[in-house]
DNA sequence: GTCTATAGCGAGATAGAC
DNA sequence: GTCTATCTCGCTATAGAC
């Protein structure tokens, strides 16, 4: 939590979009979970779109070093698509509460017809290539690579979606398990995945 | 459009929460599409959120309605799960702008903590329950069909949250194409059923 | 049933002292 | 660099005339 007051801004406001969402967090939300007041904002920033802005940048930055890491670690493509499947298993307590943090906030910043949507849009730019990547390692050829990359991303935030809709209210009535749903479909990415490396 | 003030309500509410977002949708937004004055709201609602209830009534009310047309209309119960898939194809314009209305609306109202996060998942559920009705009718068990109902529901989500998210802006330098990205992803359900028909 | 007028609140943003 | 005080605006909601 050490840092600048700009960083902690930053990563408050992260945690506090990713929560609340961008247009229900208010000045005084962050201004709170910093403990700085909210006139101290405009110092380090002109508006709340540049916060966006710098939030959006922040989760660019992280999701680039995630990847980074992902390929020193993993030395089989395969297994470094694992890791990118499995996010839904490590984050699934907060998938369950928030949905995917990039899902949520490219669909908000939709509605408000918002500017930096393009920007938020780069997060899932950034795994699509880095997915498409693996699966050229694998040998396919960079159009199926591509689609591959696009059916795994859309699979991962199907998930993400109904267990954020479901996933705190129907434990009960409807027999919804969102734990129990999130590692089934996980369990069918990676049976997918198996048939792609083992050539279709 | 004819029909009582109260509906005529509903009903623009209905599509501006859609465009813009329940939260970022306002009375005046609303009044001005009906055509009336603000204060009129109150003497058919007593706040927003019971016109968010009206608007989750009337669109679990419609999918019910679609639903009962496509068990008469279709004799087959794969043909009736095609015209589900098809959805994405039939709505893909407004999907690209908008993203789907029940995957959307869930995710706003999970990052409000709004109280009807639990109706709105309700549209989500009437899918579920006619979608694991039509693969019960092929022959599978409650269990599994459940569980093919759920994986439809998230891959056609997780299709119009990525389409939404690249859709408008994505058209031109990362070469993304929101229709044909749709309409393979269609093409793949489509030959997973086929699958699941052929008896797996 | 529909209107105008307005209350009350919280939001984003600004000014200026320290 | 951080604070307090304040401005302005748009929102939900209310009051009361017609």
């Amino acid at each position: 939590m050490a840092g600048t007051t700009r960083e902690e801004i930053v990563s408050e406001a992260d945690g506090l979009f990713y929560q609340q969402g961008f247009e229900h967090t208010s000045f005084a939300d962050i201004a709170a979970a910093v403990g700085i007041s909210r006139g101290n904002f405009y110092y380090h920033f002109k508006s709340k779109d540049e916060i966006l802005s710098a939030v959006i940048e922040l989760r660019l930055a992280n999701t680039h070093a995630m990847l980074e890491r992902w390929d020193r670690e993993g030395g089989d493509p395969t297994v470094r698509i694992r890791c990118f499947i499995r996010i839904l298993i490590a984050n699934r307590a907060k998938i369950i509460r928030h949905g995917c943090p990039v899902g949520t906030l490219t669909g908000e910043l939709a509605k408000l017809a918002h500017p930096s949507l393009s920007d938020a849009a780069r997060l899932f730019t950034l795994f699509r290539d880095w997915l498409a990547r693996q699966f050229m390692l694998m040998g396919r050829a960079q159009d199926e690579a591509d689609e591959f990359a696009l059916h795994l991303l859309a699979r991962s935030q199907g998930v993400a979606t109904l267990a954020n809709a479901f996933g705190d209210t129907d434990f009960s009535d409807t027999g919804f398990a969102g734990t129990e749903f999130v590692e089934r479909e996980v369990a069918g990415m990676c049976a997918w995945l198996d048939r792609i490396a083992a050539g279709n």
